[in-house]
DNA sequence: GTTAGCATGTAAGGAGTTACATGATTTT
DNA sequence: AAAATCATGTAACTCCTTACATGCTAAC
């Protein structure tokens, strides 16, 4: 079950949705993007785009820019299998929507699916991370033993943490909802 | 280079501290721990405590409790070899100790440290995440392209959460700053 | 001219999850 | 009696990182 490797290229095909781009470029991007943890390798990168081109979700762009002399490098763009994918893992609603890592990529795609699966997508995020929450307070309420000032302090972080971001989850669902219930008369940005 | 398989080594030695534990429970306490993503598979937890049986840093203990027909579990102990590869593995000062992984069991086991420790690797950590927030600051700048609206609402919240844990960092330093210059007459908790 | 960054890859190896296998004990 | 959970393991497989290999181009 390729649980990083399908998010790449969830990735990919949403980056390479903004126009054309070469490995390097994408590494980039995508460091960006999911950057909040380990960096990217060429390693995993460049083998998943080549995997990506046989099945046919990308192909090679005919470099039209700087027609002769040009360093050698291969733009890639979006084919229309790839687009149908990219819309088939978006409207994907279940655990790898919310998961970690996959959260954030979603959410940043977000513009390009449809209300309804956002609202799914928050809601299931924030199940998980109240879940976690909850897990840790029985936990804590459980354990009679006095903890170390440092041990508790962690704890302490981190659920705070974890409340924040429910917070800020329940803030997005609820402007989804406003947003629902009065449509925009034109649509903003 | 054992990235997580160090992680767990440290935290079996820091846990088993508190007294003899059996792996099932070990499991447990590590998911709590570390558990703020994935949680410990069997298959990751017993070979790495077969490892530091052979590696002598834990040995088996003998079974005070319940003298006879309990369940088989193997409660496991640490060695004087352990207690010492603990300590050299709290007193590593670099890389290792405030990657997102490795910090917070570190931070968790701080009570056993010395301050001058404990002080760099806080600043450690708060220097890696400085970093990463002026890398996406600048990249912020330098793209004057126009994200769309979850992009740019996943960046905020990114950026504001690494804000927050840099404060935290800071308010953690100052604590201990306040603490060397005022060294406490008892030592509390 | 030399360093630094751009650009693309491959091979080997390690780390850890998944799935499988087994059985005891407690709870319902 | 069945279900849930305790408890320990192993093997295969996947994914990914590390390290290596290569060469171009811009800047100093």
């Amino acid at each position: 079950m390729a649980r990083r490797a399908e998010t790449i290229e969830l990735a990919v095909l949403g980056l390479l949705h903004e126009g054309p781009m070469h490995g390097y470029e994408l590494r980039k991007r995508l460091n960006l993007m999911l950057g909040w943890g380990r960096v990217l390798s060429y390693g995993s990168l460049y083998p998943t785009l080549k995997k990506m081109l046989r099945g046919a979700l990308i192909e090679e762009a005919t470099t039209t820019l700087t027609p002769v002399s040009r360093r050698p490098r291969i733009v890639y763009q979006v084919t229309d299998a790839g687009t149908a994918e990219f819309e088939r893992l978006m409207s994907e609603v279940g655990p790898t929507a919310w998961e970690d890592d996959n959260f954030g990529i979603r959410f940043a795609f977000f513009g390009r699916t449809d209300m309804e699966i956002r609202l799914r997508v928050l809601e299931g995020r924030r199940t998980r991370l109240q879940e976690r929450l909850d897990r840790i307070q029985s936990q804590l309420s459980m354990t009679e033993q006095e903890v170390d000032r440092y041990s508790a302090e962690l704890q302490r972080h981190g659920v705070e943490s974890a409340e924040r971001e429910v917070q800020w989850l329940s803030d997005l669902i609820n402007a989804e909802r406003s947003q629902q219930a009065n449509p925009p008369a034109q649509p903003q940005n």
